[in-house]
DNA sequence: GTGGTCTAGACCACG
DNA sequence: GTGGTCTAGACCACT
């Protein structure tokens, strides 16, 4: 598994952590009930300091991604994947909502956010 | 000039003060070179300290959006709105990337995200 | 508040505090948007760290009994009274059908169960 | 004898092992001074380091359910089953109490808790 | 070795 | 003053 960290990220530490390992699991390169690497690995691997990878697994066990038992590790739980991508896309909607009222005051309206997106495709596709 | 403050908002105060400001200025409701409340009368009238509306309108004349006179007040900058629009534009553009990689790893693409923004015209309109 | 702390309970501190403070939330002890001693002066009236305490808001504030404001301090939340004594009914069932399981195997059942609340009714009314 | 392990269930390893063999016996399933299986046998079976079964067999014996004789194994007690009935119901109990207490801020009184027992055995019924 | 809890102390953003 | 993050270091239970 590769996590980067960077200070230049305004997300403290802990939660860069985090978002990556969800990536990883919700793309599927970590399988159900996979051992992640031990919270002493990973704090060594990334240079940062015990707790901060301890605070990251915690919200990973909280957010359901992960369990963890003493003495054991730490592991990949069961997951719907069509969840997770349903949940996504509500995310998402609240974001463009949130968008779209700071755009309305400089009349910028949908269709004009839909073509940023076209752009955006279009700068992909190079 | 009606400025809303919500402890159950996130953002904090400051920001909360700032963002309305700014609306208010993009939107066309403070006029060029119009008189804001001094930070005291907004301090009072918001019913929070000093220290945070100064910041908000530190920030704003850090933005370009209003200006200073010592012994004078607050005013609002001459902005030209175009430019304003284009800023704002270049901002949802960063956003949108953000969202479409974050939507990546679980298939959602560029359509599925128009979809969504065709959804909120859809409840806009009722 | 008051908030005891035990050594013989087998709970750690944390959680000790945090299941005090939801027990005042969820009788209602602590009204709606009303503030919480802040983390300082609540580690210091409970003589433990300043860690512990905080550990124990983060998880109310994660499971949406409080909120919380960076320089303002913690506050009650809105909570929906009927959907705590809706959940809490849940815990008890899940609670519940664990005790008729570990009794099954000794010829426990339902009906001895129920005798025993009748035992504790009678004791408490004493 | 047939155990059951599961890295799901947030009871450490050594517990798991010791309740079922528990329950095996206040069943029934392992007659009095019937051998148990070796510490090393039980270990490969389960695929558990040696340890953990050491554990699991220590607690047995300090709760009087198997005796361990050097060099010959352990084998079931001889056990008065009325009195594990009777220890069981005290310990029910006493579970029964805390679930009273945790529900009395509530509202939740002795007889929903009642009513909650008539559905699972409802439930079971099935 | 594993994670869980508790501790002390630092720096930062916010009010 | 408030909370948020990161740090180091200790002791415990479990494998």
């Amino acid at each position: 598994m590769f996590i980067v960290l960077s200070k230049l990220n305004p997300d403290p530490m802990y939660k860069q952590v985090k978002d990556q390992i969800k990536d990883a699991i919700s793309a599927g390169d970590l399988q159900e009930n996979e051992k992640l690497p031990s919270i002493r690995e990973m704090s060594k691997e990334l240079n940062i300091s015990l707790i901060t990878t301890k605070r990251a697994y915690a919200d990973l066990e909280h957010e359901g991604f992960i369990y963890t038992r003493a003495g054991m590790g730490s592991f990949v739980a069961n997951i719907n994947r069509v969840d997770l991508k349903t949940e996504k896309l509500v995310e998402i909607k609240t974001e463009l909502k949130k968008i779209i009222i700071s755009g309305e005051k400089l009349n910028i309206n949908i269709d004009d956010i839909v073509n940023l997106l076209k752009q955006l495709e279009d700068e992909n596709d190079k």
